[in-house]
DNA sequence: ACTCAAACTGTAAGCGCTTCCACTTTCGCC
DNA sequence: GGCGAAAGTGGAAGCGCTTACAGTTTGAGT
């Protein structure tokens, strides 16, 4: 926010004509860098102080060529849990002096061009799930930006951040089977994202553990209209006397959610006909009732790891990829109907 | 993602060498500015395209003055809806091709430094809710960057963009009043942010109305802790026989649930004994029982608008203030006991 | 006092792009 | 075929900053 004697910015040519230096002396005073005497400092200081100065980060960046900013492609901003993830980033951003520059890709008219764009003017990009295909993770590498990928796949080349999905998968699908359930379906489309798939070999895993055959994935969306569809499914099910599932392994909340009150409001008993558990604990779940089952991913971890991981790449202390996995935790309430005492919460 | 000859990324003279033009022209062709041939066209796409060329940003802002990109300061992320306010600023963002930076205020270690720095890589800032003081504000204005104000109380100079509160609370209050409740609170502390002010000059109306006098609101913080604490001063009220509310008009729907639950938990009736409203319709509001009557605000829409308000004062084609003020939406559930058939929705 | 190094400061050359201006083509038209 | 205007192109000057490099002080050591 500078404020120049002519009305426009401040430049630093004008800190130095007011400071009575040249403009090398300035920008080292503000940077701090090289030798400056007392009396230098202090002149800068308050001409620039007086001028308001602030110098013009595309001089910076053009002249340093680097950013000092880091860019987020995310497939969209639905769900609760973004916004822990972002500020998780924000803060590790905030406290290391990147500035942070957002691209949504749901709903981008040119993908392809905002992708470029915002690769020319940060240091490095972490792309969150499958915002991006696989092509322009390549192209990027290509470029030598630094990559890294959150909730993906790994990439050779990249570093990425993961949460623990498979193995909670079947812990989780193995106390509902520890607990009687003999009829497990799994909700959600593992081609959708990489987490949902984890989370599906884990769950068929379990299965497999009991010597029983997993069913194919319920391929619905991770979506609240996606949870009603399949639960009407379901009703029908068991109206027309087919098999019934006496459990649903769901691969998001919202899901589990629709799909739970779904089933509860047309008198299927949840837990007690059929079991329903979710994944990432968002705040409905704990004031539905029954309470949802479900998993939680240190979000705003994931948020600050990843922007370590970017940050270590850009400065180039670490040259060799990094995948790091994160621990998940189980929460169990009652609609799992293996809970004893509420709020019990496991690994 | 530029691939230059050298490894280095491609500049606009490796273009120009390969397309045998000038950088003036290669420029032209790039950017759509001043004629060209169209043999000099294509040469400059092959060449570009070959390069894997992309233009750098911070030459281009430092050429041509503007940024193309906007700054959003926000002061956390907390609660579900700065993603969808901030999914509406993004989609405008992306089909007009600005650039997104976000800081956020909340655990900044140098809350001014950041802003100025915001402010020298944008084109304009928007600020919401209380990100910021005033003064900060002003200085803003005074380096004549452009601001947009989301959820603020209007500032001279700057634009607004918020939904309507007072009169949303004023009739939601009367509604209450019209079904025969008595003894209202207004739970949340005005003080913390204009938009929760507005909703209490709102309440305090309707009461007026009527000729009772409008109880100080009860200042809890905006959290499920703050219900919570406040449903349990509520229940020693009733236990130790004192006066006890009818009502409860809360400012946001976390502390809404949260006192809700702790009141039904503790064997008060909502809405029988104590009706409880909230605002924002998070996504529990409709999980949990008795659904949370509140009131949504067009999250997205308040996110393009004040996208669009920035770009109209950056571009310069307004320079006239503006304070938009967008209408909400009264969302009827059970917890406010006013509610015949569900989701019937008003306003 | 004198020397030499260390400390400090200034000059100027970029960083990669846009754009004004001048210059060369190319047309359209009499 | 010749003329003027329009179209196309290139040279070069910045935009505001960093940073060699060279130049000037300063000060310690003798």
């Amino acid at each position: 926010m500078p404020t120049g004697p002519t009305g426009r910015p401040a430049t630093i040519y004008d800190v130095a004509a007011r400071a009575k230096l040249s403009i090398a002396t300035v920008s080292r005073v503000l940077q701090g860098t090289g030798p400056v005497s007392a009396k230098a400092r202090a002149r800068v200081d308050q001409a620039a102080q007086e001028l308001n100065y602030v110098p013009l980060r595309a001089a910076r960046s053009l002249a340093v060529q680097r950013h000092e900013a880091h860019g987020l492609v995310l497939p969209d901003l639905a769900g609760p849990f973004y916004a822990d993830w972002l500020m998780g980033y924000e803060r590790w951003a905030g406290e290391h002096g990147q500035s942070v520059v957002i691209t949504v890709m749901h709903g981008n008219p040119d993908p392809r061009r905002s992708v470029r764009d915002l690769a020319s003017r940060v240091d490095g990009i972490v792309v969150h799930g499958n915002a991006l295909d696989l092509a322009t993770i390549q192209d990027l590498r290509g470029a030598r930006v630094p990559v890294v990928l959150v909730a993906h796949a790994p990439v050779a080349g990249c570093d990425s951040v993961r949460s623990e999905s498979a193995g909670s998968a079947e812990q989780l699908t193995t106390r509902l089977l520890d607990h009687g359930r003999t009829n497990l379906l799994f909700v959600g489309d593992p081609d959708g994202s990489y987490d949902v798939s984890e989370r599906y070999v884990g769950f068929a895993k379990a299965l497999r553990n009991r010597g029983l055959e997993a069913p194919a994935p319920a391929r619905v969306p991770l979506t609240e209209v996606g949870g009603r569809q399949f639960a009407e499914t379901v009703l029908q099910a068991i109206k027309s006397g087919r098999g019934r599932p006496d459990g649903l392994v769901c691969a998001n909340d919202e899901l589990a959610l629709a799909a739970m009150t779904t089933l509860t409001s047309h008198g299927v008993g949840v837990p007690d006909d059929i079991v329903v558990t979710g994944w990432d604990d968002v705040m409905a779940a704990r004031y539905v009732s029954p309470g949802l089952t479900t998993v939680r991913q240190p979000m705003a971890e994931l948020g600050r790891t990843a922007a370590e991981r970017l940050h270590e790449r850009v400065t180039g202390v670490r040259t060799r990829a990094r995948n790091d996995v994160l621990a998940t935790q189980l929460v169990l309430r009652d609609s799992c109907g293996t809970n004893r005492g509420m709020h019990a919460v496991t690994e």
